[in-house]
Formats: structure tokens, sequence, C-alpha cells
DNA sequence: CGCTCTATTGATAAACCTCAAATACAGTGG
DNA sequence: CCACTGTATTTGAGGTTTATCAATAGAGCG
């Protein structure tokens, strides 16, 4: 059930009819970092990550960043928004080099009529979003700072994790503060936990990347207070 | 926006087909405080709410809870976990006398097939309902506890609130605690809390019951830090 | 090799929780 | 109507967690 939000929208497709859909869409290609959408802008547009990456973030009135979750290869955002005719309840940024497939309104409603899959399947996905933040919004209400950045990590590490000689690497550029934004502390407190976790042997970690190296560790950390 | 959430599944139906809908369930009354369903158990009914109100909360395994939601009049519950043949994702009690509809599977399918409205109108409430979770979140991030409490008093306000005498009373039995999980804080914390704004001249409370005497005074707190 | 961005670390302080104890309140049954 | 009982609420003291600030070190890039 982790990986449903992961799969794709287009679950249930024969591979033609998948590829006549992306053809219909256009592809937009984007730097590292660059910003795609912002929250409250109207949303015009829904797209499907091809290749890399988006940080998908809320950002209050002071500018301190909550990222709401990571989304990678063949995942769709901003469907519902366009569909509502509403704005985007979020922001979303490349953290890599990334690629995009594009859609407007109109395109993506004709899509859902023509293949009515599209919709059951994105209706699972919000399902799951919520169903992982409601899980979120309970730990960030009961649990510690070091808790929480375990959990993050280990829920990264099942999205995207990757093995390795040394463990499983997170496979996405995470600086500090990232992981500071995902978990709802600072960059401070994230760098000193890490730096403990290293210590012990749970984790290696890098510039921007992170390494598992005892993910049971780390789950009953987790677990465990 | 605020109150679609709060609007009827059963939007742009006559009043014929919403009355023939009903029959099509099974009304249950429900004693003050007592249980609908669990989380984790198997969800084999939706219901809807049709008098008194519904907590909707998630516990962690240290019994810790928090609250999702309150579902008032005229709101559905559980009707995906009921589609995706899922587990119930939160646990659902009674705070007041409640009666709710139920209806099983089978049923509820049926009803969407015969009126796409009701399928239309719940994938938005669902839009509603991450977009207000994602609020939270990023608030119970970012905030301080008294600006959290602050949103917590407002937000319930919005959706339950009834003008009295003296303010804006809400109009759902809310303890200390309550708050608390609502706005991921301790029950202590709330009391002090409400105690100051109190002595400010902004709310009235007595055991259960909260009046908001001046709403721009706590909406400007919550704003200005 | 400088420049910029990221990470580390220490010191300090603030925010908030925890625990304990007292008090107020509502409902119940005599 | 009143005493009794079980909750709900208030309040204080003390301690912990975690944020904040400041300063330094390290990594990568042109």
């Amino acid at each position: 059930m982790d990986n449903l939000s992961k799969s794709d929208v287009f679950n249930g497709l024969t591979n033609e009819q998948y590829t006549k859909i992306i053809k219909t869409g256009f592809p937009k290609r984007l730097g590292p970092k660059s910003m795609l959408f912002h929250q409250g802008d109207p949303a015009e547009k829904c797209y499907l990550v091809n290749q890399g990456r988006l940080k998908l973030s809320k950002i209050n009135e002071h500018g301190k960043e909550v990222i709401i979750r990571y989304a990678g290869a063949g995942e769709l955002t901003a469907a519902v928004a366009v569909l509502k005719n509403g704005k985007y309840p979020v922001t979303a940024q490349s953290i890599e080099k990334t690629e995009v497939i594009q859609w407007d309104k109109s395109t993506i409603i004709d899509l859902m009529h023509r293949y009515p899959d599209i919709a059951i399947n994105m209706l699972n996905i919000l399902l799951e979003n919520i169903d992982d933040l409601q899980h979120r919004y309970l730990e960030l209400c009961s649990e510690h700072v070091e808790q929480r950045i375990a959990r993050s990590l280990l829920r990264l590490m099942r999205r995207a994790g990757s093995k390795t000689l040394n463990g499983i690497l997170i496979d996405i550029p995470l600086s500090r503060e990232n992981v500071a934004d995902y978990s709802g502390t600072t960059l401070y407190t994230v760098s000193r936990t890490l730096r403990s976790w290293e210590k012990k042997g749970w984790v290696r970690s890098a510039r921007e990347r992170i390494t598992i190296t005892d993910p049971h560790a780390l789950v009953s950390f987790a677990e465990n207070r």
C-alpha cells in the first residue's frame, strides 16, 4: 500500500493507450531547483513527472516551508486542482533535472472521459495521500522530534530508496533543511540527530545524501520512543 | 469554500431523489460518546450524519488521540474506505445524541451509479478535507501553541458556530482536552490560554462550552503571531 | 582559489509539557 | 433539597525538549 501512491495514474491501461495519452500532453524540461507552479496561482495545467522529482510544499506568510511530499516519476500532480477550476494548493519545485508532461484542463477532462480508469486511479491515489497525511499529522502531534525524523527518513527510504553496498540510499538530494521541513523541525536539530545516528552506525550521510545503513534500528527507535 | 466540506453529498439532486436515497439506508441511533467504528476495523458501512455530531480521530499506540475533524449533519464519513474495500483510517465516536444513516458497500455503489453527482460531490468534499489537513499540517509545523489554539477555535466556530447574545457559541461539547487534541497540545496549556483570553474578553467559557466574544481579536492574534 | 551553499557545534533561552493538588461543576439518588 | 461522586478545570512549580543565534568548518563549482 505504500507504493500505490507512487504507482501510475495509468494503471490498467495498455501500453498502446498509454503512449497515445502521453502524446496528448506537452513535455517540459526543468533544471534543478526551478519552480513549476506556486501555491495560490490559478491551476491551469496538471503535470505528470516523467523523469526527476518534484518537491511539493506549502509556505506560510513568514516564509516557513513545510514539505507535503516528494513526487517522483509516474506521479501526477495538480490534476484535481485543475479539475476544480481552483488554485494550486501547494508549491511545486524541481529538485534535480526533471521532465514533466503537462496537460491543460480540457485535455485532461477529455482523457478522463475516454479512459475512466484514470479517474478511478486518481481517486485511489488521493486516498493514499490523505491517509499518509493523517498519519503524519498524528505523528507530528504525538511524537518527539527525533522520532519524527526517523519516520521521515524511513518514509522517504520506502518511496525513493535504492540499495547500495552500504545500505539503502535515499535517492533524493536531501539537505538537512529539507529533512527538517519534512519533519517539522529545524535544520540544526536534524544535523545533530543525524550526527548521533551516524556515530551509532544507523546512517551515513554526505552533502545532501543520506544512506540508511541500519533500517531495523531506525524502525525500532521510531516505534519504541 | 469553508462550508463545502460541510455541505451535502447530495448536492444537485432533487428533494424527491434525496428522500428516495435516504430510504435505501438504515438509520441508527447513538447515545452520547458511543463508538461508531474504530480505526483498523474493516470498513463495511458508510455513514451519513443526520443529527448530532461525530468526532473523527486517530489514536496512536500509546493512547494519544488527535482529532482529525468533527462531522456534523449532512456529512458522510467512511464512504471511500468502504469503496476501497479497506479499513477505517480513523475512529468515529458520537459526542452527543446522534443519528446516522448507514449504507453497506453494494448499496452505496449502486447509488453512485444511479446518481453520478454523488461521486462528484464526494470527490470535492475529499479535496476540501485534504486542503484543510494540509493547512493544519503547515500550522502545526510553523506556529506556536497559542496561535494554533486560536486557529482551532476559529475553525470550529466557522463550522459549528451559532450566534448568541454574548458572541458566537461553538455548538459542540468541547472540553479543554478536546481542544488540545484538535490543536496538538495539552489540556493544561489550553486551559491557561483560554483563561488568559477570557480575562482579555476574547472568549467566554463554561464546562465544555466555548463562546467566542471577540472573533476579530482572535483572528488578528492568530495572524500576527 | 575564492565564492557560495551546506553542515557542524556550542551556548543560551524560550516554549511547552508533566506532575501534583486544589477547586468547580453537573448529575444522581436519597 | 442536599450530600455525594465523578469529571472537568485551574493553577503552580519544575524540568525537558527544542529552537535560536553565532561562529566555524567543509564541499563543490566556476
